[in-house]
DNA sequence: AATTAGCACTCAGGGATAGAGAGTGCTAAA
DNA sequence: TTTAGCACTCTCTATCCCTGAGTGCTAATT
């Protein structure tokens, strides 16, 4: 594997990505940093299909990069530019100001990447896992109804109206209130289970059985929490491009097949996965370059742009990587005195 | 425009809706209760197609309905049939029993919408634009940092984390929730308005200018209430449809654009929408038929069904209709106990 | 006057055919 | 080892032709 030929297999990657057609052994030998004639280049590239990067759509047209040679290019071969001043600004300005919600600002991302890349933007938010829960309250609201309210410390509120059969009175509402308070204060979302739940009932049944809709209400809020929030921007764009199954896409932007699954296994640093048979996110001829962000030094979730095989991986690249770096840096900020504010430093309900 | 134009014109819609394929005049002498040739049927539909309620997609080909054809068709033309029996209760199975709740109900009547159109089903609930505020209540949850609850009498739940300057001590935490509820209880959604946020804020700015930032947060989430919701079901089957624009339909499930302010625009009875230019609510060749629920006497709410200009008209309105029928009767039932569940009736949280 | 039968006409859709163009692999020369 | 030359392959596009469905018009019939 000569270095000529990685050279010319860039370039034929390169070419395909800005053209959209088969490239043939003239195309590259006019190429600037190319100095051999377009035969040699044939037995290069004859070469290179041998290997299996590159790959014709039938004799006589010109070569199409493989997997494999997309794996090679984006692992190895690839030169990534620095991003200008200008688009960093551009994209900070998109993001939002300092003040911007967190929420907000990963919404934001997706928006800016969406409008850049042309393609689609994911995100996720897997905070609400590593979060712990900080706060529960029980709130009567009509004749036999509750709202049962949940907050955590990263700041995710969660409510639910719950029918009891009996009203409760004071006495009965502070018990419960109290147990729950003991039981899930502090305890980490991740740990919540329907078993736990479950003991939960046994336990307060021998004082009084009608509570249990409330500790239903409360296990349902918490898989509410548990559940990674997934969102998908701009997915019409996946439609325009002709390079993708138009069935495959409209399956995922139904159903977004296996996206929390690829998210979650996903590590630091952008990363690029192909929407082969592989996983279980398939779309055809996709590719999805994704990196997580941090916050407070913990992975919080994730972003990434969904696209053709075929995109700019050379600019697309950059911007992920910027914008997470950024949003983590922005996150790490201000983020102390939400995930530190527990509930033993505030006072109780008046 | 004779009798006959008029009956023609009813079987080409028919027809078209069926098959899908523009019809011809001998389909149409084919009929049952059509008895002349298909000379005469050619005569009239080009009489028809002169006034507008037909065209051909090319000469040669058979004619299709234009809108003005469908409007004449379902304003004046078509016969709805009367549901069955049957029908009916397999409707009112999958509307849930008498003691469903009511945001359920309607839930449940999209779900059914979906299943038996195979189209889009829309729900919308006004029902808080109509409701009063049954109670506020503000709940500290960590440093400086407070949440708002705000439930109303019909049920809906809204939460919002507020950061103060500084931390409240219980005396001004009880003084402003005191404050609050004298001033909002019992208010309906409606009369909320950013002026009487900004007296209270004027008025309080006396006592403590901090607390500003939790009128504020008021102020938004009686914003976020006055806003109807709006909910689609099963707009994936616009997908499947390949009469209408994919584009358009994403950007479409996307944005919902224009959704609301046509369904608020909708009075009673049963009406059928087209998507055209005319509205904001733009897929191409789509048509909504929608009807608007009461509670008690009152508009709450809509429910319908989008879908291809080519849906079966005769089949689906029955049971639009039928839904908002029974979804009005079951909520002039047992409404009471929670519209007039105000918070005089229930013990202070304690 | 209204309806019908008959007929020529139009047009979309589906092969089949042919030529152009791009690109290749192979061979022989540099 | 590289390059030039050349025959070959295969897609793509345009063109033509044919078929079938459906029409509009005219003349005959009721």
């Amino acid at each position: 594997m000569d270095d000529r030929k990685l050279k010319i297999l860039a370039a034929v990657v390169d070419e395909y990505v800005r053209t959209g057609e088969p490239v043939g052994s003239k195309a590259i030998s006019k190429l600037e940093n190319i100095n051999v004639s377009a035969a040699t280049i044939r037995n290069d590239m004859a070469a290179l299909e041998q290997l299996g990067y590159l790959e014709q759509p039938h004799t006589s047209a010109g070569r199409v990069p493989t997997f494999m040679g997309y794996r090679l290019y984006i692992d190895e071969l690839m030169t990534l530019p620095e991003l200008s001043d200008d688009e960093k600004s551009r994209l900070d300005e998109m993001l939002g100001g300092e003040d911007t919600p967190e929420e907000l600002l990963v919404q934001n991302a997706a928006a800016a990447l969406t409008e850049i890349t042309q393609c689609a933007a994911v995100i996720t938010n897997s905070a609400p896992r590593f979060s712990v829960i900080s706060k529960v309250e029980v709130i009567p609201t009509g004749k036999r109804l509750y709202v049962i309210l949940l907050i955590t410390s990263n700041g995710s509120i969660k409510n639910k109206a719950c029918r009891l059969e009996f009203d409760l009175n004071h006495e009965q509402l502070d018990f419960f209130t109290h147990y729950i308070e003991e039981n899930l204060n502090g305890v980490s979302v991740d740990e919540l289970s329907e078993e736990m739940f479950d003991k939960m009932v046994a336990a307060l049944s021998t004082y009084m059985v009608s509570l249990s809709p409330l500790v239903k209400g409360l296990c349902e809020l918490s898989e509410d929490l548990r559940q990674q929030e997934l969102m998908v921007s701009g997915s019409e764009k996946l439609l325009s491009c002709d390079e993708l199954d138009k069935m495959e896409v409209v399956r995922f932007i139904e159903h977004k097949n296996g996206l929390t699954e690829i998210l979650e296994d996903a590590f630091s640093g952008i990363q690029v996965k192909f929407g082969s048979e592989n996983n279980s996110f398939a779309i055809g001829n996709s590719s999805l370059i994704v990196s997580k962000y941090r916050k407070g030094g913990r992975e919080a979730g994730s972003l990434g742009v969904i696209g053709p095989m075929r995109v700019d991986y050379k600019k697309i690249i950059p911007y992920v990587d910027y914008l997470t770096q950024k949003i983590s840096y922005l996150m790490s900020d201000d983020s102390d005195d939400i995930i530190t504010g527990t509930v033993d430093d505030i006072e109780p309900t008046p």
